[in-house]
DNA sequence: TTGAAAGCGCTAACAG
DNA sequence: CTGTTAGCGCTTTCAA
């Protein structure tokens, strides 16, 4: 470490006072003298005195810490919301320690564990997509450690979340493509335990039923949300007898997998195959065509998150509740064809 | 904070021992009776002890926490660097705290401030665009603080730093619009105290030295990196009486806001104007044309930043280093015109 | 109005 | 081989 830095102890003996008048002068303590006061303060100023955290938190059994683990840091949406996020913590004084998961199972429990050892307060999290065991929360659910999930959740009835109206939005896509003319409509999902995928593979059958679509079982895939197998299954469905007229793609990576897919056969956007994904404000506009796509709020999701965390903080045991953020259908050219 | 955790007290007194037995018995201390040892670590692992990293920092002054400071956290440029560095810190069992200055020189000098004051051991530091004026390092550099610079740099005879190879890279750059039929080469920068933008500058003059074109001032654009200038700008070339057949972006904002505003006008790319941009792979892909790109090694770059930084922490007064990293041009469409 | 002492959890020097 | 003590920086009784 470099130079130890001012302590109470240097203002201390500067000013031939006891280090717990300097504690007390400087927070204004209405026992020390005005004039003490002032001196005390002028020379913590002067010396660049900052109080130490470790001694404080060691004190206070407090790091004004919180962990946060996403799936990964390069999507915007894990770092818009983590920008959110950190908004909200710093405005309660609060650092952020960041770990990825990389949407490993086995690096989420690692992280989880690192990130206790180091005393944070709680923890937010995204699953990894990887996860369908939930037992590593239990050290933090049974000792009434703060725990918030958001968009890939689990144990919603033990712990805050925060997550989009998946089952709606699925619904919403589904009947936009409906009304542009779409009838096969493909679900590219993702693995079947997460809950987005349940929710809006729902919101998918509920739109098929609104607008008396039959469902088609060879319509509906699981990817495991890379590329490469997005790609895969995009290939698939393309060489089904009857192929799609449409394709839903569960998330970003999805999506333009399919969208390169799509171009590589030869067939076109949207008249051919139209598509949706769930995906940010940028990519959906430097494609091309522009992607229709459900938009998530996600810097709101990330305060709406950290709020959860200072409920928690501040009340440990409140029964857990579970926001539901609006997202929404932003159309653009990849959904709309040109009717005939 | 939560119920209290399992100390050594605790552990010393469910034994009947000393709390300093109970703290080398954990540690293997050769001293202490094997038995004694193992019965010890048995306590401690079946009470889930963990060691208090506060207690410890308080003791060793050290708190294992390098600050990082990027202009933004969402770009995936900034993002895998981040990846990078943390990859490294995990190594050596050091955490990262993240702050983003927005690209704002106040939001940078109080993030510098405020995670001083939660005594991290250094920063790891991208200067924000607005930043002109590097004093507020001072403090880090007079008290060696370990302190290193990436990409956006200054300071380079007192701080180490990583950056891009960029003059040569800006230089390949042009060669390659010439060699594929640009005479009219326009350069879209940044801020012109940036070294990203100096250098970038000097190699595209460079280049267009070695191609023997004339150097044409009203091709050079400086942009404040936001897509609405980029766009402006874009614009304004578009509209010269001799406009460019070629744009080298300094990067991803300014590439594709140059790219969709080229669109609009009806102009097609590559063949009226070319394109080429700084950017990340993912991105330059998914866009049509594919985007050909100068990337950056972002992810090493990161690791290169966090081992100068515990070259730092391991001898603080070493001069500083500098790690030029070599960039590599990927040709994709946008810079391949159709010969006619 | 100020100081002395204890304690947060831990390690290390010194005793025994 | 084990215990006692001091101290990292700070706040907070308790005394004066």
């Amino acid at each position: 470490m470099a130079k130890r830095r001012v302590s109470l102890k240097d203002l201390a003996a500067e000013l031939n006072v006891s280090i717990s008048t300097v504690s007390r002068a400087l927070r204004n303590h209405p026992d020390i003298r005005a004039e003490l006061t002032r001196e005390i303060q002028e020379l913590a100023r002067a010396r660049n005195y900052t109080p130490n955290p470790l001694a404080m938190g060691l004190l206070r059994q407090e790091t004004h810490m919180i962990g946060v683990i996403v799936p990964d840091l390069v999507t915007h949406f894990y770092a818009s919301i983590i920008s959110g996020i950190e908004y909200v913590a710093k405005q309660n004084d609060y650092y952020i320690l960041i770990a990825s998961s990389r949407e490993s199972f086995g690096k989420e429990l690692e992280s989880v564990q690192n990130l206790l050892k180091t005393r944070v307060e709680g923890l937010i999290v995204c699953l990894s997509q990887e996860t369908n065991c939930f037992d590593h929360f239990d050290p933090l659910i049974n000792n009434e450690i703060p725990l918030v999930f958001f968009d890939r959740v689990c144990r919603t009835d033990e712990v805050p979340s925060v997550v989009a109206d998946n089952t709606e939005a699925a619904r919403k896509v589904t009947r936009h493509f409906y009304e542009n003319g779409c009838r096969r409509i493909a679900f590219i999902s993702g693995p079947p335990h997460l809950n987005i995928s349940q929710q809006r593979y729902e919101g998918y059958l509920l739109g098929l039923h609104d607008c008396k679509l039959p469902f088609d079982e060879e319509l509906v895939m699981h990817c495991d949300l890379s590329t490469d197998d997005a790609s895969r299954i995009t290939r698939q469905l393309l060489q089904l007898k009857n192929i799609p007229d449409a394709i839903f793609g569960i998330n970003d990576t999805v999506i333009f997998a399919a969208m390169k897919e799509i171009r590589q056969t030869g067939l076109t956007i949207p008249n051919d195959v139209a598509l949706i994904g769930f995906t940010g404000e940028f990519h959906s506009t430097i494609v091309e065509p522009s992607l229709t796509a459900v938009t998530h709020p996600t810097f709101e999701m990330g305060k709406e998150a950290a709020n959860l965390f200072f409920e928690r903080i501040s009340d440990p045991t409140a029964a857990p509740r579970q926001i539901e953020m609006k997202t929404s259908l932003v159309v653009r050219n990849s959904s709309m064809k040109k009717m005939l």
